[in-house]
DNA sequence: CGCAAAATTAAACAAACGTTTAATTGAAAC
DNA sequence: GTTTCAATTAAACGTTTGTTTAATTTTGCG
């Protein structure tokens, strides 16, 4: 499917207000307005405002991947060095496409909307059954102990990241950095949490409790 | 402030629904049919469906605190049997709260509504300044390590916790676990969260990279 | 140009929304 | 028994909602 400057202007206005006030906090009008293109476009192109939300999940979502095939197949790098590029690459993608990222953690709340739901199901079963194979890589070259929950790690990865990204505001709060340019904020805390990650990751992969 | 069983019926019944369907995905109308009581009521005991909201947050949020001074004071308990001990009450408290901490996790998505906003921030602060000084007895002792981020470590209690909890749909289907019934489950999944965070806990405060 | 299809518009649609009203019922207080 | 006030109701309020209509403009092609 592929869509003209007009239908990709309404999803890219579509994705931020719905990152900004959830799906039904958003009106059609809203939408309209800020795409700047008259309301009746929006039933015209895509039928409906669920079905803008499905084209847009679907159309956004498409490159919202980790590129893990290439750190996988990489000869070059250590099974350490693999997860921590597949750390790297993580923060990288959810904190360039943070409104994409709201939405879907909205719709993980929500068990209805079946379209979408299997789509992030599509998602995640990917990303599991890839970091298995890293993790297994590590473990057959002795690295990694055994014994590894790749659920677990993985919700520790996306879990971490997520309640970073999503609660920011609180963070910058508490931790009196509420006068830090946004540039420059995003630039620490990314760093930080990569280093916190790394770290946290080599010591579950290697550490015997 | 207190409230009568009719108040209480309406902002319980709310409270699913919210969890359930959001803010804006929920009607007044089906608020009442859920409660069983008249349409009217609920304007006429909260005044409006966000002065609702903010009630129904308040009352239900007194008792979403972790009982983080009985164990701190505890001193039959080393650092790390507190740590566990905290662990344990945060999982057995998010569960048993599961839809006021949809809710919560829905609201830390959007800024507005900043009445909320505030109480989730005291909440956190109160968290962060009492897992602090838990750490910091531990270092003294000389248990854990130095170097500590106090934030990014509550971040992976309750981000993690925070993906199995609203996200354990897509475990069941990736563990094919989908036959197993309700109340098996989340035993099953509590027990396994509760080793494995206990598990990164005890390797992020001795660990050392 | 002429014409057909696509794009765009303002207006209208019915349904659902949160809230208010005005009337009625219920239960204590005197 | 009467008064008083809180509780409860059905109905109506004016908006806003998502969607459709019907008319108009723009576009691309022979």
């Amino acid at each position: 499917m592929s869509y003209n400057d007009k239908q990709i202007q309404i999803m890219e206005a579509a994705e931020k207000l719905f990152a900004e006030q959830g799906f039904d906090g958003t009106s059609v009008r809203d939408i309209a307005e800020a795409a700047q293109v008259n309301l009746a476009m929006i039933s015209y192109y895509f039928g409906s405002k669920e079905k803008l939300m499905e084209a847009m999940f679907h159309h956004k979502g498409s490159d919202f991947k980790i590129q893990l095939e290439n750190i996988l197949q990489n000869k070059n790098l250590s099974p350490i060095q693999k997860v921590e590029k597949l750390i790297d690459d993580y923060i990288e993608r959810i904190f360039r496409k943070q409104c994409f990222h709201k939405i879907l953690t909205r719709e993980q709340l929500t068990n209805n909307s079946s379209a979408i739901v299997e789509q992030i199901y599509q998602l995640k079963q990917r990303n599991y059954s890839l970091i298995k194979q890293l993790i297994q890589e590590g473990q057959k070259a002795g690295d990694f102990r055994k014994n590894i929950d790749i659920s677990f790690l993985m919700m520790t990865l996306t879990g971490t990241t997520s309640q970073l990204v999503n609660t920011q505001f609180y963070y910058r709060k508490i931790n009196n950095l509420e006068s830090m340019p946004g540039e420059e904020f995003e630039k620490l805390i990314k760093k930080k949490l990569s280093n916190y990650l790394k770290n946290v990751f080599k010591a579950i992969l290697t550490y015997e409790g």
